[in-house]
DNA sequence: AGAATATGAGTGGTCAGACCACTTTCAAAA
DNA sequence: TTTTGAAAGTGGTCTGACCACTCATATTCT
């Protein structure tokens, strides 16, 4: 099963390892070296996880310096984002109903924006629609960037990269009318109704998903 | 001033290579001996991009196979993605509205759940809310605890903590209200009139700390 | 003594080459 | 024709070696 995707494990264990440390943001965490030899990797395979850690915000390099916990705030975000869906005491359902909440939201600040210069956004959108290559996953992202709040579409965006792709799969055309639905809604302004569309087809998602067993 | 972070520059050039390429979703890119020689860097080098790479969603790697660009095909969304990951300019309006968004989602939750056993907790509840040592910030905490959803607590509580305690400051007997009224509907399992009035209260506050110069 | 300079250790950044595990392919053997 | 297995190609990993940079220290100069 983990045979491959090593690096994803030494990023737990650089996790683990900084909250046994009580390592601080802004603290220097061990020299790569120093790290790979105690988890008894390669240097090269460690800086794999590290990239990873970085790119998400969580620890900083500085050349001839060292490598540093995050000061931003947003770091621990992230660590509790990670450790809450990587680890053991994740709860499925909680990351579940917490991604559908930020989707929710997400509807729900579209339809109270202006819509005047949308109007051809919806159109691309629905011919976007009509195309065999769009995902599911495109559609909620889509969502998302138009919400405009940044820090949701993070949170989101960290919230499906971890928990499985919970839009995996093909599209059937059961879905392309709840997509619909939710548009148009939207289009007119209709939260609510947009709202319960989304809903409907999330439920529809989430019992289609147990049907055919859950990945991870 | 591009001294380090290569790993970066390669990130950008093989998205330019497989734009120019017209490389389609679920294609096999070259592989990573060739792309490696073709931008002549060293593997290893080349292989920490493909890890951000990977990390992002947009391509997807297999054992024994090659590399292939993920299912997404919206290339554009994920880098604004990217780049919005990357550099990690949040503001604190998108904190505010996604801590909102968190408590809100709280709400609905409370008054969608069972309340047979909760009704000593409203009891005890509005006993505290008399105390005076009662805080802003109890008030949301227990709402968001009662909610069930452990991670949106836990993002939640992250939130508060960045915004530099929004709950700070006296309770004024207006604000008091507020609570009161949001309480009652909730017991009442109406989440509209709970929601309109904790949102009143959301925006009574920030004027409030605007009004008084709000710190960071 | 104080200040400017040189040195060396330590760090992240990069590279080349070597295995390993795995998949696919296709020619040889049944 | 079917089966087998050897080879080629791929990502995954490790090692050891440089390079560029930072910083603390020692050295030298004024």
């Amino acid at each position: 099963m983990n045979q491959s995707k090593r690096y994803l494990d030494i990023v737990r264990d650089i996790r683990d390892m900084i909250r046994q440390e009580k390592i601080k943001p802004g603290d220097r965490i061990p020299s790569e070296r120093e790290l790979a030899e105690k988890m008894q990797v390669g240097r090269s395979t460690l800086r794999e996880a590290l990239r990873s850690l970085e790119l998400l915000g969580l620890i900083e390099t500085r050349r001839g310096e060292g490598t540093f916990l995050s000061d931003y705030r947003n770091h621990k975000l992230v660590e509790v984002l990670s450790t809450f869906i990587l680890q053991d005491n994740r709860s499925h359902e909680d990351v579940w109903e917490t991604r559908l909440l930020h989707e929710v939201a997400a509807i729900q600040a579209i339809c109270k924006s202006e819509t005047e210069s949308q109007m051809k956004i919806w159109d691309s959108f629905r011919l976007r629609l009509q195309d065999e290559s769009f995902q599911r996953e495109d559609f909620v992202r889509e969502l998302m960037v138009l919400s405009g709040n940044r820090l949701s579409l993070k949170i989101w965006f960290l919230l499906t990269q971890y928990s499985g792709n919970p839009y995996a799969g093909t599209v059937s055309p059961e879905e392309i009318d709840f997509m619909n639905n939710t548009l148009l809604a939207i289009e007119q302004q209709d939260a609510d109704t947009a709202i319960q569309e989304f809903q409907a087809w999330s439920e529809w998602l989430k019992k289609e998903r147990i049907s055919n067993g859950n990945n991870t």
